[in-house]
DNA sequence: AAGTGGTCTAGACCACTAA
DNA sequence: TAGTGGTCTAGACCACTTT
């Protein structure tokens, strides 16, 4: 045993050291918990405490019936948010792609095959989007929520809410792709001049961990962006949640 | 017991739905486990690793000796990329402060004492930062450290790194605060003209979690900024560690 | 059928905090 | 000192996957 250390932080140490020298690769098994019991002369319990902790850390995913392995994530999803839905004045969209198309695109390059679910709505927003859209209290949103899938895995949630009057009558009101040059904002006669992104990191809560069937020890980036038009007047606000096993998110800013 | 659920999934379900709902709040006492195994009619171990659902979820804190209790975080630091280090050019420093005191002046608002440990070093640099630099393989890269303080708490880890060339000789080198008008860069002569930001979301490492002392359950973004001259020449790498549960990062763009 | 991990128990002892 | 959570044990039974 080393000093100061538990049995189980023992275990821990050992496994993480293993793992973080390559030792043991991405997707290579660890020695089963019998295998562990006979090593260290501990009992079960006390093996699978040392275990967790690494599956805690995110280094170790197990499979009930399958073995405990190195944990070994997919490539991740850059998410350009500079070039996405940013481009609405200047209708030309980029690289010849409609921006309703920019996630879709993302993905596509290798033959995988983007989906999503729409589903819209009128709710009571949460609280620091009512406040974005500079909204009453109490006061409606139009909510179109997204849930984007990769192969038939899911990748991303994104709910976008919007002022009742900017949306009434048009076609983001029906829960269909909208895929227009310049971006949704644009297709229902909406100018966009200016974002604001807020991004915290936080782990999942138990709903999203569900409906994005993520990993132990996977948390999320909720990226919110409000977008203003030329008045100043807020006419978007989409949240969206991005697993961060699959995702990385991309700023490209020219500064002078 | 309820339908489809094991006795620890009851017990997490129980507490969450009461934590969700508001019927506790942050920072209220969870029953005692002794409380809970009357209650319940189960073992110890079993109301233990439904409390540990909660606690992997980040929603309940646990002190030794002390009881369990709805996590409360503190108020979040915002930090906005958009103005940090990215006027170089236009040397007027932002809001009259110089660009190395903008983290400092983020946070001490509220008579908030900011604190920067600095120490510099020449070694090999992390594999995606030697691409960002466009350093040959096994070149080496000025490393700036820094541990950030916040009223002795620690706040973030930023490790900049420099291509050699550009800064020995220069103040840079010295584990010195250098707060500047226009940033570190602009105070060696270097102008950026552009920056590329990649943000990913993660569990911290074994050390990190150490280091910034960070509480079960509490995941980090790991924020990477290249900033380039004129000619395209990457100038620094900074990697910035930012622990979700006291960071709020927030981009603003005119996009028109 | 054999091997894996997942759940649960009853009890022991230890470490820490607070009254 | 009493009450809290943290560690550990030996054993049982269950669920799942692979052979």
């Amino acid at each position: 045993m080393r000093r100061g250390m538990t049995k189980a932080q023992e275990i821990a140490a050992d496994l993480r050291e293993q793992i973080e020298s390559g030792d043991l690769e991405g997707g290579a098994a660890l020695p089963s918990e019998a295998e562990m019991m006979r090593a260290y002369g501990y009992s079960r319990e006390t093996i699978r405490a040392g275990v967790r902790m690494l599956v805690d850390e995110g280094l170790v995913v197990t499979g009930q019936g399958q073995g405990k392995y190195v944990r070994q994530d997919f490539e991740r999803v850059v998410w350009n948010w500079t070039t996405l839905e940013s481009r609405s004045r200047h209708a030309t969209a980029v690289e010849g792609k409609t921006a309703g198309d920019q996630w879709a695109s993302a993905v596509s390059g290798d033959g995988k095959t983007p989906r999503q679910e729409i589903s819209v709505s009128i709710v009571e927003p949460p609280e620091h989007v009512r406040e974005s859209l500079g909204l009453p209290e109490g006061g409606l949103a139009v909510k179109r929520q997204r849930v984007r899938y990769v192969d038939s895995r899911p990748y991303a949630l994104a709910d976008s809410y919007f002022p009742p009057d900017l949306v009434t009558g048009t076609p983001l009101m029906e829960p269909r792709d909208v895929s227009a040059p310049g971006g949704v904002l644009a297709s229902v006669g909406l100018i966009q001049v200016r974002y604001r992104d807020e991004i915290t990191v936080r782990m999942p809560a138990h709903k999203e961990a569900e409906l994005l069937a993520l990993p132990a020890a996977t948390p999320v980036a909720e990226h919110t962006r409000t977008g203003y038009d030329a008045d100043g007047k807020a006419l978007r606000c989409m949240v969206t949640i991005l697993p961060g096993d699959r995702h990385k998110i991309l700023y490209e800013v020219d500064s002078d």
